[in-house]
DNA sequence: CAACGGACCTGCCTGC
DNA sequence: TGCAGGCAGGTCCGTT
């Protein structure tokens, strides 16, 4: 489900509920996550205040004054934020209960997410430390881009969803950016030259704000903090879109697995 | 080192 | 109707 977008439309939803508040406790019904949640993560987050909710690529980080709970949403992952009252749905598997009758509450049928906890810098975790720039930092550009792929040769669009080059561009928005800029999905990375790295730098951020702006992508089963979906979806130029036309030249959209994953091109506007 | 396949899970859809 | 198989927004890890 959730690549930048998606996060930051989560992020921006909680943090008004969350900034400021204590956590009283934590209900953890199901630790059985991507990792196990820690064991002692109830005994040290009840009582800390919450001051800060951040966002490092797809990781949520809530700052708190002893230390950072470390979030992710794997696939199937979403919070809302719900009076603690409420009874717990099948895949509700934490209630982060706040003071003031509220609760933070993570939903993950599929339970590929996490949620982990770091007394000390959490962008020096190990899930953290490896990532690359945010698409929005300045060191995001045409000339990194290239830098980063001189003699790689799998496929752009393999290397664009690596969090280590990029943070945060999942599978929808890689499909949607490389259409953007014109550049097939399956070309070897290595063998793009600094001009086209420039434009796909451009189309990677003008899709993931407007996909922001949009409040996320909902094919499924996102929702954003109200529980509501977001509507990017109706914005999508060629993922999930194989056989109809495209928008720019009217020639059928192919799909095709690329670097494992289903990828999505214009086999004429696409080099 | 880079590249690839497998692994972790559930839910939903398709086709026989 | 039932069931097997395929597919899904992520990403770490082990093997070549």
């Amino acid at each position: 489900m959730p690549e930048l977008p998606e996060v930051e439309t989560t992020r921006r939803g909680i943090s008004p509920h969350l900034t400021g508040r204590r956590v009283v406790r934590v209900d953890v019904r199901e630790p059985r996550l991507r990792w196990p949640v820690p064991t002692e993560l109830p005994r040290v987050l009840a009582g800390q205040a919450i001051e800060a909710v951040a966002r490092r690529g797809k990781y949520l980080l809530l700052r708190t004054r002893g230390g950072t709970l470390i979030l992710h949403l794997g696939m199937s992952g979403s919070l809302q934020v719900v009076p603690a009252a409420a009874g717990p749905g099948p895949h509700d598997h934490v209630d982060v209960v706040l003071e003031g009758g509220q609760a933070l509450r993570l939903t993950d049928p599929r339970r590929f997410g996490c949620l982990l906890w770091t007394p000390g810098d959490p962008l020096r975790h190990p899930l953290l430390a490896g990532l690359g720039p945010e698409p929005f930092d300045t060191a995001f550009t045409g000339a990194y881009l290239y830098g980063q792929t001189r003699g790689r040769r799998a496929p752009v669009k393999a290397l664009l969803m690596d969090s280590h080059v990029v943070a945060g561009v999942g599978n929808i928005y890689a499909n949607e950016s490389l259409f953007l800029a014109g550049i097939h999905p399956g070309r070897p990375a290595g063998r793009i030259g600094l001009a086209r790295y420039g434009r796909l730098a451009g189309a990677v951020r003008a899709v993931l704000e407007k996909a922001i702006r949009a409040g996320g992508t909902t094919l499924r089963d996102f929702v954003g903090v109200d529980g509501q979906p977001g509507y990017f979806a109706q914005h999508l130029r060629v993922y999930e879109r194989e056989g109809k036309p495209c928008e720019v030249c009217g020639h059928s959209l192919h799909r095709r697995v690329i670097g494992q994953r289903a990828s999505y091109f214009c086999p004429r506007c696409q080099r």
